[in-house]
DNA sequence: AACGGACAAATTGTATACAAGATTGTTATA
DNA sequence: TATAACAATCTTGTATACAATTTGTCCGTT
C-alpha cells in the first residue's frame, strides 16, 4: 500500500486535488471547469491543469467537449444503475476468487476488518463505518489475487464513492450492511465461492427497492438520458 | 454507431494513431516513446503528443515514468492471464444480461453475425473471421443493454486485441471458436442467462492448456513479475 | 417585435520558450 | 583497470505566446 516516491509531476497532484473536490462535491456534477480559472486558483499554469483534466476525463470523472471546455461528469440515474450493476459483478467475482485463493493471513485480516466494522456499528459512527467498510471490501479485492481485477474494482469503487457514501445514512443501512458482511465472510472462509459471489451481489445496492432509495437520497441528479 | 462530428483535437488523432501502432506491434512493448521524436514524426508540436500519451497511459497502453519518459506498456504473462480472467467474466456478464434483455432485432443481428463468421470459417479467412468475430462479441456487449458494461468490455477487448489476434492462427482455433459461438447463440436465444454466461466463460481463452498455447505463441514477452 | 447576420470577446487548442532533473560520457584517482 | 565524481547533453515538465473556434451581443432588416 505504499505509493510515495515520485515527487515530480505537478499535473498528477493537480489531478488528485481536482478529483478530491469532485468526489466530495465541492465541484458538483455539471460544473464548468475553466482552465484559466483553475490554473490561477492553484497557482500554476494551464498546462498541468489541462493534463490533469485529460486524465480525469479518461477516468470518467469529467467530460471534455472539444473546443467547448470541460465539465464535471454528470451521471444520470440510468447510468448510475448500470455502474452499480457492473460493480456488483466485479465484487462478486472478487469474492468468488477470494474464496478459492485467500491466504491464512488474509483471512485473519478480513475477520479483523469485519470486527472493526462491528465496533463502528455499535458506536453508531457512520464515518468510521464508512472507512472500515472500504477496507473490508478492499481486502476482498486483494484476496482475489488478481491484481488487475483489484485495480478495476478499486477504480470503480472510488468512482462510485460519492454516491455510496450518502447511502450509509439512509435507514438502518449500517446494521444491514454489517450482517450481510457476516454472511460474506462466512462464505469466503468456507471457501464457497459461489455463495460468496451471490451474497456480495446482494450486498451491493443494485437490488430493487434499495437502489430506488439510493436514488431518492441523492441531491445531485443528472438527466437519465445522459448515458 | 455514428461518431464523426468532432474534428478538432489533434491530440485525439495522435492518440488514435499511436494506439494503432501499438496494438499492431509497430511500437512493440517496452519501446521508448520519445516526445520530440514523435512530434517531428507526426509533424506537430510536443503538446498534442504529450496529451495523447497521457490518455494512452490512463488506458494502460503506455507507462509514464515521471521525468523518465514513456514506454509502451509491457504486459507480463501473469498480468495477461489476469486480464483475460476479468475479460471472461465481463463477457459472461454481458451474455447473462443479453439473454434476458436482447430484442428481436438484436437477435437477428446476432444470428447474422454468427452466419458471417461461418462464411469466413468456410473460406478459411482468418482476417475476415477476426473482424466478424469482433462484431459478434460486440453485439453481445450491446445486447446486455448496459452501456457502461458495454464500454468497459469494449475497452478491455480492445486492449487485449494484439494478443487475441495472433491466437486465431493457432491450431484450428477458427473452427473451435465458431462451434462455441453456436452454443452461445443458442443459450442467448433460449434466454438461458446462466448457460450463456458459462459458455462464454469457456469460450474466452483463460482455460488451462489453451491459455498456455496463447502464451507460447506470443513473440512479445514481458517479465511475469511486472504486475 | 422577431429573426438573422456580423462583429467582438472569451476560451480552448497548439506551438514555442524556458527550467529542472536525468542520463551519459569523460576524467582523475585509487 | 576499475570506480567515483563531475560536467555536458539531452529529455521531460512547466510557463507563456499565439492561433483558431465558439459564444454572446448588437444592430439592421423584414
Amino acid at each position: 500500500m505504499e505509493k510515495k516516491q515520485r515527487m515530480s509531476r505537478r499535473s498528477e497532484q493537480m489531478g488528485d486535488q481536482i478529483e478530491e473536490r469532485i468526489v466530495t462535491g465541492v465541484y458538483p456534477p455539471g460544473m464548468r471547469l475553466d482552465e484559466t480559472e483553475l490554473a490561477s486558483g492553484f497557482g500554476v499554469s494551464r498546462t498541468p491543469i489541462r493534463e490533469a483534466l485529460i486524465q480525469l476525463a479518461s477516468a470518467g470523472l469529467v467530460e471534455i467537449r472539444p473546443r467547448r471546455g470541460a465539465i464535471v461528469a454528470e451521471i444520470g440515474q440510468h447510468r448510475l444503475y448500470e455502474m452499480f450493476e457492473v460493480m456488483a459483478e466485479l465484487e462478486a467475482m472478487c469474492g468468488r476468487l477470494a474464496a478459492r485463493r485467500i491466504t491464512e493471513s488474509e483471512q485473519r485480516a478480513l475477520v479483523a476488518a469485519h470486527q472493526a466494522c462491528e465496533a463502528a456499528r455499535d458506536a453508531n459512527d457512520p464515518d468510521a463505518y464508512y472507512q472500515r467498510n472500504e477496507r473490508f471490501h478492499h481486502l476482498i479485492y486483494a484476496a482475489s489475487h488478481n491484481v488487475f481485477l483489484e485495480e478495476q474494482a478499486t477504480a470503480l469503487h472510488r468512482r462510485l464513492r460519492p454516491y455510496r457514501r450518502l447511502q450509509l445514512r439512509v435507514r438502518d443501512r449500517m446494521g444491514t450492511s454489517f450482517s450481510e458482511h457476516a454472511g460474506i465472510v462466512e462464505a469466503i472462509l468456507a471457501q464457497d465461492g459461489e455463495q460468496a459471489a451471490a451474497r456480495i451481489r446482494t450486498h451491493v445496492v443494485v437490488q430493487g427497492q434499495r437502489f430506488a432509495d439510493l436514488i431518492a437520497s441523492l441531491p445531485m441528479l443528472g438527466s437519465p438520458s445522459l448515458a
